[in-house]
DNA sequence: AAATTTTTTGAAAGCGGTTTCTGTCGACTT
DNA sequence: AAGTCGACAGAAACCGCTTTCAAAAAATTT
């Protein structure tokens, strides 16, 4: 690539006339402006950004881990968090972490490399050790949707206990006795919450709950049609099921009416997340709403705030939202 | 922020050995670089990434313009260009041009300034005319999903029309004869192909379309349902509803069963794009695939070779992807 | 036509790092 | 104890650009 000191004997000026004309300065006497020009267009000449950008202040960055970009509930994160960098200038860098411990560091790595100011995270397959450590050595990485015991003020979580108790109140308000319940076969901490949740819910009621109707599947369309079949084909009776998220729940509503089963009259069944695919299911999904969007943009804010200064934000932030039930047709 | 002197001066030492312990080399003694280490810490010092990237080759960088993030359809763009960009250490710019020829300009220019080695825009709102200067003005941009007369070595496009004609023939093929359409009120190009893709098929096998039973709404869930009660209501008969795309088509359901009629059997429906809800959905639904991720990926990766002198790459790039019709339960 | 003002241009410093090249210092060899 | 060597630290140049300051050229005034 040419620099601008080339262009600048090319067109036989001095570098300085050429880097205004880049600037668009007033005081380029017309003819020179038009040479220069030309030159650059027929060199396809672009000012390096580095060199441009250690003069004043460069901008603020913000880099965000994520598992994937493609998953409603994640896409959801990021288009918060998008809205309010582009409205506070800020860069915002995007890495996908996959799901396994290796890739979210490299993709935390790589992030922090890029020299982003702040870290927002929202990890699956790091465990809270492994964490610890990092957010120990690098103070400018926060947790979305994830509260590590050691650093809450870097956190913001959501109650997927509570959340849970709603699902199990939701179906004891129904009337329904026989639960099953379809989860994630990755456990994380977000899975075991609401499960806990759900089941303590239950228990309160005097509604037992039997482990061998607990069936894990993978976090898909797919694992929720695979749990709904073993559990049909276990033949056990049940009048409802209480899913980890709402695309199991869809995979679970499939299989159910696949093999004759009506929802809701013979099965309620009960999601979680309420993403924009509970609106789209037959019959519209009844879910546990889990406030991603506001959860990322007041931590987006908050994170922001802080970085131009203003240190108070992070420390009033809300890091325990809570769900709310969403009563659709499927329970 | 603190740059390497003044650590070095407060650590005693010259900021050439700053350096070095900034480097991991291996010519520094322990304790100085652990007293080093520690200024470094104390003073929350961070290496400027501008000063940093002048050295050396600077990487590449590519920009994306895409009108939102969240959109099932374009998280699918996004996703693929995200895992070229990443497997080729090209760092990746992300901008929303939301729909509307300013704000899909702002971001054009945004990355632009932000010194994006090329530029790949997924466009609705810009006309021909509008894109034509910004293509022959910045000629590092490239057209995603949209083929532009007048610079057809730098789009891919789709083949709109045939793929409204598959999506007649498997009607026609079901015996359906007297079908409705369900489309977008906003009618870009993409749209007016599908429809008349779809027109001339029927037209083809004799079978005849009124005006009346052309329903546009807005391009959502929730216009797919406005479209199919004004359907409905208007009284006329119909066995097949074809659809703008699986978003719409996923409200027609809905709208339909809400109202007693039966997908397929009293009604047939064909969506288009082939988004994964189209599999969540009760009946599977029937569409017409759109390769879009397969498309992404190839132009990503054209683009980038060229970026790295491979200059053939882009030449032999397929700008007409072809549709292909995918039979599920809802036709 | 000379003096003065205004434009326009060029030279040089500096942004914050990396890297090469020198030089110092202590340890080891003989 | 002198000579040699290796480990380490510092000085200085450089990356590509912006910007200030001063000088040259052009335009204007007297």
């Amino acid at each position: 690539m040419k620099n601008i000191r080339q262009i600048a004997k090319l067109a036989g000026v001095s570098h300085s006339t050429v880097s205004r004309v880049l600037n668009g300065s007033e005081s380029v006497k017309k003819e020179t402006r038009e040479r220069v020009e030309k030159v650059m267009a027929e060199q396809g000449y672009k000012p390096n950004i580095y060199a441009r950008g250690m003069l004043g202040e460069s901008p603020k960055t913000l880099g965000v881990v994520i598992p994937n970009v493609m998953d409603p509930f994640f896409s959801t994160v990021i288009s918060s968090i998008e809205r309010v960098c582009r409205s506070q200038a800020t860069q915002l860098l995007i890495a996908e972490g996959k799901t396994t411990p290796d890739t979210e560091l490299e993709a935390i790595n790589y992030l922090l490399n890029k020299g982003c100011d702040r870290l927002l995270v929202h990890t699956k397959a790091l465990s809270d050790e492994q964490l610890a450590v990092v957010l120990n050595k690098s103070k400018e990485i926060y947790l979305i949707n994830r509260a590590h015991p050691a650093y809450p003020e870097r956190c913001s979580g959501f109650d997927n206990y509570v959340g849970g108790g709603l699902a199990a109140k939701a179906l004891i308000g129904r009337g329904r006795v026989s639960v099953a319940i379809v989860t994630s076969s990755i456990m994380i901490e977000d899975a075991t919450d609401r499960l806990q949740g759900f089941i303590d819910e239950l228990h309160a009621n005097d509604i037992s709950l039997s482990k061998d109707m607990i069936f894990s599947a993978a976090s898909s369309l797919n694992g929720g049609t695979v749990a709904a079949r073993s559990l049909l084909t276990k033949g056990a009776k049940f009048d409802a099921v209480f899913c980890y998220n709402d695309i199991m729940a869809a995979g679970v509503i499939q299989a159910l009416q696949d093999n004759g089963v009506n929802v809701p009259a013979d099965v309620s069944v009960v999601g979680f997340d309420d993403l924009e695919i509970a609106n789209y299911l037959v019959p519209r999904l009844s879910t546990i709403r889990y406030p991603v969007a506001e959860m990322a943009e007041a931590m987006t804010q908050a994170i922001l705030q802080d970085l131009n200064g203003d240190g108070s934000a992070l420390a009033s932030l809300n890091n325990r939202w809570q769900p709310v039930f969403v009563s659709r047709e499927s329970h």
